[in-house]
DNA sequence: AAAGCGGTATGATATATCTCATATTTTTTA
DNA sequence: TAAAAAATATGAGATATATCATACCGCTTT
């Protein structure tokens, strides 16, 4: 981890109208003097389940997941998160700990802005109150809507579920370096690695995508939109 | 559906200190003057997926789940609530629509305040906004640790989940009537009724539970605890 | 250069869960 | 109250997924 210094004031930030639209001078200021930018390597750990959380994160470069270890090992994973992503927001006024860990899984870019600081301006500017209030209900809408998506899925879904959301969400391609191993997206879909390597193979041979190490090339849309949706 | 008129005020609520602590009394009468008491008969849909979400709900008696209907007409539940809780509380931010359905499973008492009056106290007291953000971040930890709960379990360890919950959270009894059908139980941790079934009679044949049609008693809390652990 | 390791790949077999069938009991509807 | 529908219960067979074994590859360590 290092520490960078890639933008001057969050007033400046390409991302400040997704939430810091409504701040006025003087609480740019605040936030920013509150505020470090970290850089992560791939495979560095950003935050430890069980660490107290005092900050609120805000992705600008890279790509994350989001995990838990179980007493046994093995990892489940909660999410992937892209730039532009509110990381912890919907923890943040717990004060409580992280019940999950965060990972980079390449450089990723990181705004930490120390809770106090991000406290104190919601709670003197109430626009920007009902603005956190808003993006985090929706973030809470995603979260129920993957739920739903991948419940009562079975594999095939499960995977032509996470193809369409690294293709169409993260990258915006049709060919994509596959930023986790065949492990990892087992443990975002609650799978065995053996299983999620004979669907990619299966898929391949169905023609639907192509297969060259982690590069993934999507062939057929709507194929996978199909299984996708019919499970 | 009924109107009540169970309590004068959310002054006198029993409930009052769970999210309402800091209002004065010019708040309380906002809040009041916007709100309305519903008494729901089991079976009553209280609101439908895709409706306009409109009032903070509250519940003041019964129980409830929360559930979606795919294009299959099949229900996949998200949650059972009970009385205490803020049932879309994660979501009336949104500005959007209901992505769930709620049904009452028994007769239920649920207070409707209408949005415009609960937003115009969050703008008005930061008080409120930080307790409504903090009770929002500890609902969302629970979704969390509900996810990992069941995820990477299979069915033993599902359903001992659901029936510790039961117990421990709703009735805080050993002995209960099971207030869903064994569908509905599948609809929740994604399992077939039939599987429900054996799952239940293995328990009984194990010495677990003791179960009469739909009465349930937990006979062996330690071994259920540890089936909830390990399975 | 050899050994070890993690990731990818595939097959064989075991196991968990689903599906379908049927029967009985309970609840709802007419 | 009778009839219909839904819920409960259980078994047999089908299917999806996990587990275990083995192999290969590229990379790091010794």
């Amino acid at each position: 981890m290092k520490i960078s210094k890639d933008i001057l004031n969050c007033k400046y930030c390409v991302y400040r109208n997704l939430l810091f639209g409504e701040l006025d001078d003087n609480e740019y200021e605040i936030i920013n003097n509150a505020r470090t930018e970290y850089v992560f390597k791939r495979g560095e750990v950003i935050k430890k389940e069980g660490e107290r959380i005092n900050s609120f994160l805000y992705m600008r470069k890279g790509l994350v997941k989001l995990y838990k270890t179980d007493r046994r090992g093995k990892d489940q994973i909660l999410s992937i998160n892209k730039p532009g992503d509110f990381i912890n927001l919907l923890n943040i006024f717990s004060n409580s700990t992280y019940k999950y860990s965060i990972c980079a899984l390449e450089e990723t870019l990181v705004c930490d802005v120390h809770l106090d600081a991000f406290i104190q301006v919601v709670k003197n500017n109430s626009d920007f109150a009902l603005s956190v209030l808003n993006r985090i209900s929706r973030i809470s809408d995603e979260t129920i809507d993957r739920r739903f998506a991948l419940a009562q899925k079975q594999i095939k879904g499960r995977v032509a579920n996470i193809l369409l959301f690294l293709a169409e969400n993260v990258y915006r391609k049709n060919e994509f370096r596959l930023p986790v191993t065949r492990r990892e997206v087992g443990e975002l879909v609650s799978m065995t690695t053996e299983n999620i390597i004979r669907t990619f193979s299966e898929f391949r041979k169905d023609g639907i995508i192509d297969l060259d190490g982690k590069v993934i090339t999507i062939l057929d849309f709507k194929r996978l939109k199909n299984i996708d949706k019919t499970g």
